[in-house]
DNA sequence: GTTAGCACTCGGTAGAATTGAGTGCCAGAG
DNA sequence: CTCTGGCACTCAATTCTACCGAGTGCTAAC
């Protein structure tokens, strides 16, 4: 059963014999990291021909492009064109048992915000699969205010806390621009609860003027919350594993650009959106555009809640990373999040 | 000036020359990584002897234990008791021009909360070193609940929002027993906000008894709250420049076990705080009690406001890093945040 | 205590030789 | 046309040797 993720421009298949062999190429490097030959192929296959005809193929998937050649005298590794056509042709995987086992318990296990949540499962993802997990959280952009609240620090500072229909909760600090009474405070504070409530950042509020001390409160108040906006509504991101990049590559240097790549979260946000905007699962070295990740490949997978998609996570690893076992993994995963959080509605 | 921080047991201090000698070894190590022979410590300091002598001095100091030699035939790099005599007796180094204005120009833009603050200025604090930095915010079990508010999301989720006498936020999601009506959760919020306020998380709280919906969601919320409570007052995080790490050894095994000790957050926290409970600003390989760590050393400074102290930076580098810029700017950086938050009262 | 002199050690580099996995090509068989 | 066995060839990796030289430790003399 092939995997519906196809690449952008798939103009040929490959006869049956090229696939299988090209296949066995890629299965061995992934599993080796070494050129592979045309003896080995025909080792894993079952191929029954000489070694002199699967190299006379390869020659042709190499001209092709799906293979490449570290030097004249060594077998064959897989290009970024050879892991696509493997993936596009990968079946189904299926979870080992203990991770099956592993997700099970977590989920039945797992308890307190989705915020924590999240970040116990990146955690989950890496362990399970020993790649580096990305989870983001989609902008959200249509939640309504259900409660603000203004509560007094002291005389001269303000806690604005905000609670949202999606269960987020802001806050900002209010500094006024004269101190503000306890008094004044709480009813600024009511003031501006009926104000927000049930409307969105997006539409912007008219604050009744009058000159007086709490409407002042409150328009600051609000200025506060509209400058936020961007960060309320912002994406969200949890990494886990981030260790495992350093045994995914044995370049002390792509180590470090790897991880300087996590470091930008706007980056990888949009990296793991655009695989999925494209509709693919699967993002190999240059496919991702970014220079740094030219050896590495995404994995992705969407979560979505109400058939709403609210975010989405990957898994990254080298390109020769164990595609079917990455894929299931974030698949079930994906699966199983959404499964846990329908049931909390949120 | 000596620096105050002595190691624990420094009996024998050594003599001039000795000292010279042991210090432009670091001082050269440091700058290049290779063993240091006898004849280039002689270019890089002011002692007028000749290089055999210098070699008996270095004989002596490998056998008092400052000193080693990777083979016969090589120079002499530092052991972790040489960087701490080397660290113990550096005079206070001041931040470059350029790092100053850096770090000026970003107390006198940054805004917002604390804890995007702090983030920011981890970045700060690593883009100023090239190395990791870690900031950690201490246990906080002092602060009061100025607020408590329940927001119902629907009548079977309610959202317990705590703010504290700190400036802390915390939300909790509260799944009542039965359905909650809006009014219930109105009163209920009210009578939590009543019995909450001016208490900490320590004191336990009586929910009066009786057998109505109010009070059994008021329990419920309660109870959320204390079982939440190590989370809540525990220790915060922040790592900037993890990428750093990989630049900082060369095997890559090494960068794997440093960013797999900076995954454990409880582990980071303590280690800081271990440091700093000692006294001491820098900690050395083996110092530090963890094995990954044996070729690292980490900077810390503490946090304080008014006196008390709220948390910690460190700067982890290399044994072989730069302890007189990561030093200044470890406090420096120290110096600000404080006087950043003594404005805010926070 | 210091030094000049000297033998010695040993990692690093360079070059040559060897190995062997794997190739490309070709001529002949099916 | 496809396949195969045979064969020459290529080239990274390995091993060996030689050698250089930075740096040492030691010793005898100042």
């Amino acid at each position: 059963m092939a995997r519906k993720t196809t690449s952008p421009r798939q103009n040929t298949d490959l006869d049956a014999r090229k696939a299988t062999i090209l296949e066995a190429v890629v299965a061995e490097h992934i599993d080796t990291a070494l050129p592979v030959g045309s003896s080995s192929v025909l080792q894993n296959t079952d191929i029954a021909v000489s070694p002199a005809t699967v190299r006379t193929e390869m020659v042709t998937l190499e001209r092709e492009g799906y293979l490449a050649q570290p030097h004249t005298s060594a077998g064959r590794i897989p290009t970024d064109k050879g892991y696509r056509y493997f993936v596009d042709h990968l079946e189904a995987g299926v979870l080992g048992p203990v991770q099956q086992t592993q997700v099970r318990e977590f989920f039945a296990t797992v308890r307190g915000e989705v915020e924590d949540v999240l970040e116990q499962t990146s955690l989950l993802l890496s362990q399970m699969t020993t790649y580096t997990s990305v989870i983001v959280g989609s902008a959200h952009t249509q939640a309504t205010v259900l409660s603000a609240q203004l509560v007094s620090l002291d005389p001269r500072h303000l806690l604005l806390v905000t609670v949202f229909s999606d269960g987020t909760v802001s806050k900002h600090t209010v500094v006024p621009s004269e101190a503000v009474s306890f008094e004044t405070c709480s009813e600024a504070s009511r003031q501006l609860h009926a104000l927000l409530i049930n409307t969105t950042l997006q539409q912007s509020v008219q604050v009744p003027v009058s000159g007086n001390a709490v409407s002042t409160v409150v328009r600051e108040a609000v200025a506060v919350l509209h400058a936020q906006r961007p960060r309320i509504e912002g994406e969200s991101m949890y990494i886990g594993g981030a260790s495992h990049v350093a045994d995914s590559y044995d370049e002390v240097e792509t180590v470090r650009k790897v991880l300087n790549i996590l470091e930008q979260e706007l980056l990888v946000v949009s990296l793991v959106q655009d695989i999925i905007d494209k509709g693919l699962s699967v993002a190999i070295g240059t496919e991702n555009g970014q220079e740094p990740l030219a050896t590495s490949a995404l994995v992705v997978a969407p979560v979505t809640i109400d058939g709403e998609k609210v975010g989405a996570l990957g898994l990254l690893g080298p390109t020769r990373m164990k595609y079917k076992e990455a894929l299931a993994a974030a698949e079930s995963v994906s699966r199983e999040i959404t499964r846990h959080f329908e049931g909390t509605n949120e």
